[in-house]
Parts: C-alpha cells; sequence; structure tokens
DNA sequence: TTGTAAGCGTTATCAG
DNA sequence: CTGATAACGCTTACAA
C-alpha cells in the first residue's frame, strides 16, 4: 500500500534520493529554485509519505516518548496524561500510553516493549516492583521521569506531590470541626502516596492526641473493600468521618454508603484524596484534597524532554503542593 | 546506551548473526542445543535488547495500532480505549492512543503521523470533517475502523450504536411519566451520534404527538452552554424534563443546575446519553443510556485484527443497542 | 545445522 | 548545489 519509496520520488523528479532527503530536511540552503520545485511536484503526484521507521533506524531516536499509567482509571492519571501529550504535542515528540494495572508483570513488559521500540524516554508511574529494573534504566543512562510514587534507593527524577503533609492538613482540619473517631481506608500498602498518606493521617491524629485505632484503619483491595466496610460501620463506636485515600476508594467507600442509607455530611463526613471530576455535581460536603495535575504532568514531561536532549541536570524530586478544596 | 546489537551477540556467542536471529524468531528447530545455550549465555551476557525498529523496517509490520480518540475526556472514550487495549494485549499488538480533540486538523496530523509509523492499522473516532482523508485510506486499502460515528458515502468498517432509536425510547419514557416540555441539550451537530440523537428526540416527540419547540433544543459548545440553559431557563414555561446529549453535557447542565439551586428530580427529569462512572453516587433520580463500551471496543479490536490479517470480508457496520439504565 | 549476502527506506559523509 | 555510497540493525533466501 505504501510502497512509494524517496528512490521514486528521486527518479521522478530526475535528481538523487540525497537531495530528496535534503528537501525533505528542509535543508533547501543550497537548493536550486528548479529542483525544489520538481521534487514537491514528484511527491504530490506519487502520493509519497516518508517513512519514519526507516528514518528512526538510522537517526537512532523515534521522536516517540513512552507513558507507562499504573491505573487508567484514576481521574488524576488521565489528567496527567493529558497534560503530558499537550506538551509533548508542542515540542514534536509522540506520546505512546500504555496501562500497567498496578501489575509489575505487566510494567515489566511494557517498558522492554518501549525500549525495544526504542523510544526515547519514559515516564512511568511505578508500581515500585520493578527496582532492578528501574535501576538499570538509570544506570544506562536513559531518560526517565518517574510520577506519582516514590522509589526507594533511587537516584532519578522523579514528581510527586507531598502526600502526607496534604493528608496530615485535611485530616487536622476534620478534626477541628470536633471529630474524634475518624477512619481511613486505602488500597493494598504497596506505594508510596498511599503509605505516605496513612502517615499523614496518623500525624494528625498524634498531633491532637488523639489515639489511633487501628480499626479505623482498613487496608483492602476494591473488591475487598464492601466487606470491611461492613465490619467498619459494625463497631460499637462508629467512625463519623472517613478518609477515603483515592478516588477509587471514594466510589467503593460510596457505593457502600448509599448502600446502607448512610448520609453524607449528616451521619459521616467525607474526605477523598483526589480530583473527582464529577464533584461539583454532588450536593454533599465532601472535601477533597486536589493535586495539580495539568503542573505536574508539564514538570515530567518538561524533565524527559530535557533529558532527552542531553542537558545534564543531575536527578531531582520535584513536590508539588496538593490543595484541599 | 543500547549498543548491543545482534552481531556483538553473535560474535560473543561464536556464531553468525543469522543463527542469532533464528534463535530469537523462535526458530529452534534446527538449531543446535549447544548454539542456542552459547547464544542464551551471549545474551545474558551483554545485556542485548532486539532493536524493533530495525526489525519492522524489514518486515514492514510494527505490531503497533493507532487509535485515535475523538474526545479523551469523554468517559465513554476511555472505557472503550480500555477494551481495545485489551484485546490488543492479548493478541501481541500494541496500541497507541491518541487525542484529536475534536480537531480535524489534528485528527488529520494524527492519521499522517501514525501512518508515517507505519502502524499496521487505525482505530478512529472520527471528526466526520476529513472525509478525503478516510476516503484514501480506505481504497488503498489501509486497515481501518470506525468507531462511534457514522462517516458518510464511505464503505468501510464501523462500531457504532443505536443513536436515535435509544435517545427515541428513552426521551417516550420520560413522556410515558407524564413529561411534555422536555429539553434536549447537545453540543454543535457536527458528528453523526448528536445528529442521531437529536431525531430520535424528535421521533418520540412526534410519535407522541407533541409538537417540537426550537426553544426547548440547545445546540452550544461546553463554554456557551451556560449562557443558553440561562435563556432555556427564563422561559414561560420551563422544562420539566432534560435530555444531555452526552456527559459532557451533563456536567456543564449539572453544574449550572446546581448553581441555580435547581433540584434534580424536584425541578427537573434528567437524562443522559452516557455512562457516568459516579452515577451510582448521585442520589438524584438520572436515567442514563449505556453504551456497551467494552463490546463495542472489542470488537473495533477484532475487526482491525481481522483487516490486518488480511482476511478479506467486504466492509460491514455494527451497531449495537444502547441500554436505559 | 549454520553462514553469506542482499536488501528494507532513510540519512550522512564526502566528493564532484 | 547535487550525487554516490556507506551505514543503521535486522530478516531471509540460498549456499555450504
Amino acid at each position: 500500500m505504501n510502497k512509494v519509496t524517496m528512490a521514486d520520488v528521486a527518479k521522478v523528479a530526475g535528481v538523487s534520493k540525497s537531495t530528496v532527503s535534503q528537501y525533505l530536511n528542509k535543508r533547501y540552503e543550497y537548493m536550486g529554485e528548479k529542483t525544489k520545485l520538481k521534487i514537491e511536484e514528484a511527491i504530490e503526484e506519487l502520493g509519497y509519505q516518508p517513512n519514519f521507521i526507516a528514518r528512526s533506524l538510522k537517526q537512532k531516536r523515534t521522536s516517540m516518548v513512552g507513558i507507562i499509567v499504573a491505573n487508567i482509571t484514576h481521574f488524576f492519571s488521565t489528567e496527567i496524561s493529558r497534560a503530558i501529550e499537550d506538551f509533548c504535542h508542542t515540542h514534536d515528540l509522540h506520546a505512546i500510553f500504555c496501562n500497567a494495572d498496578d501489575d509489575p508483570e505487566k510494567e515489566k513488559n511494557y517498558i522492554e516493549m518501549l525500549r525495544a521500540k526504542q523510544v526515547d524516554g519514559l515516564i512511568i508511574f511505578p508500581t515500585g516492583q520493578n527496582n532492578d529494573l528501574y535501576k538499570k534504566m538509570v544506570s544506562q543512562g536513559y531518560p526517565v521521569v518517574f510520577v506519582d510514587r516514590k522509589v526507594e534507593n533511587l537516584d532519578v527524577f522523579s514528581v510527586i506531590t507531598d502526600n502526607a503533609h496534604a493528608t496530615s492538613m485535611a485530616v487536622q482540619h476534620v478534626i477541628e470541626k470536633g471529630h474524634r473517631n475518624i477512619a481511613f481506608v486505602v488500597q493494598p500498602l504497596k506505594v508510596s502516596p498511599r503509605i505516605d498518606r496513612l502517615t499523614g493521617y496518623k500525624k494528625a491524629l498524634t498531633d491532637a492526641g488523639i489515639e489511633i485505632n487501628s480499626d479505623y484503619i482498613i487496608e483492602a483491595s476494591i473488591p475487598d473493600m464492601k466487606n470491611k466496610l461492613e465490619q467498619l460501620f459494625s463497631l460499637e463506636v462508629k467512625p463519623t468521618a472517613l478518609f477515603a485515600a483515592n478516588d477509587r476508594v471514594f466510589m467503593a467507600v460510596g457505593e457502600f454508603l448509599k448502600e446502607k442509607g448512610i448520609k453524607l455530611g449528616k451521619d459521616l463526613e467525607l474526605i477523598v484524596f483526589d480530583n473527582i471530576p464529577f464533584s461539583h455535581l454532588l450536593d454533599s460536603p465532601i472535601s477533597f484534597i486536589e493535586q495539580p495535575a495539568a503542573e505536574m504532568g508539564k514538570k515530567a514531561a518538561e524533565l524527559l524532554f530535557q533529558q532527552i536532549n542531553k542537558e545534564d541536570t543531575p536527578p531531582e524530586v520535584f513536590v508539588f503542593p496538593s490543595r484541599i478544596v
């Protein structure tokens, strides 16, 4: 189908392949006006489309970057992704998105396949379970930026938010409203944001002189959450406030509450870590901790871009503050 | 960084490039156990990663497919995308997603760049404004599948839903509930689903013997929507029901209603075309028309896969029924 | 069973 | 200003 090659164009235009190549790369400087026109015509006539694969092979640069998202069903992820894509678009990079589904095996596959496809760099929301692989990339000087989650013992560019601090502030706020029995619901503590948010929660309680009650801390995967919530709400002293550690937890909790007829605002105060797209449609008084996703995405893309263009700056961790809404 | 090439492996293993190539392509049939092992070791030792770019150039097949989404902020789009990716993943295809932002210019760019990158096929949520380009692809026999939106005068594989019919049913349902003043809110009528939904709306009214009141039909872009809604709700006879033609319209409408203190269910009945992720969290009685996104995505991927593998079947349009929830 | 050599469609280096 | 010619890293007949 795409059988027209540079050689064909050259033949029709009556010039050589190299001249056509020059033309395509806009190096007209020393090019005769007449040849330029002839080539233009030939391209038009044949419907020629350059083959980027061939070019990439030669240039060892694909102008593609890969983004490996831990879980695309987080609204936060799609927001960041959008920002990354925007940046790439204005910098002549093409962004390829993959969804690791929070599965280290899949993450590994994607990293390997993207590197095999010679993408120029990678932005990763790491599962945190592939440290050897991360280390290898970094030590090979391959351009990488980590987003959302910290990776231990690795000197690498990262873009994260102040999970512990924001959580702590939010919980403190709820305490000031008079709540003492505050539950904390989170998915399995496998990645840094979850851990940091829990830390922030504990800190706020401790600072306020409230004892930490492990019955109020629920760590469960989304499918198991319902059962755990049942337990939580059959306690003698029920929580009057609940902190959902991210949007998916929020949804699970919301579903549960609805089912049980527990009224937000009246029976329970809810705080959620994450931007929720439909939040303004809910008339319940829910607090949200909003991460500056757009800026974070942009920063990550920028950092990657710099690495790709060999601007040698030492790896740094950028912490963006979150906002309580 | 990825300087290890097949030649290096061959040298270390003491065999020739072609033997290594055989090994990599799992054609061990006639390969000595000893050579196999030597190659294995060499690969391990050097940390060799094959270069897909080079392979693609030779094979004229990249094992990548492109998906051009009209607007990724529609939840429906991400759902379909997920399904497409799942299918691709199980069929050794890599999916690249691009967001055309409902902009024909961007769409054109992406189509061209993806083809230049030699992707094996394209799944497009068409803007509908690039008919020449679509036509060209089809006539060149390039594998394409259109999703969500119909393209006129083009014999091509498409996966859509029964927009007019589903809308008509939903509106009819609202009429049966006793509503007569039903508004219809839609973004600019540039693509077939919007047009078809409007058609369905009109049909339901006509069938019920209700006169179509153009004051109740709002066609506006999201930023303009608020103003138009102001007008709608300053009419003497206000609508008692409102049909939002998709999720983004729903959000705009929801925001407006909230601002105005118009209560869902009480003051206004709402029907939305599209699956909304947080719908079960809203305690207002909203009806949704749910498209079978997962099945549609899978079907689209399947159709593309068949074309890529040259299973010659004539183009067909697959219509999936939507469900009212 | 393994090696040789000719491409795939570009770009880059030098001559002319 | 333009044109040979050699890469880029891999696959694939065909030979050995």
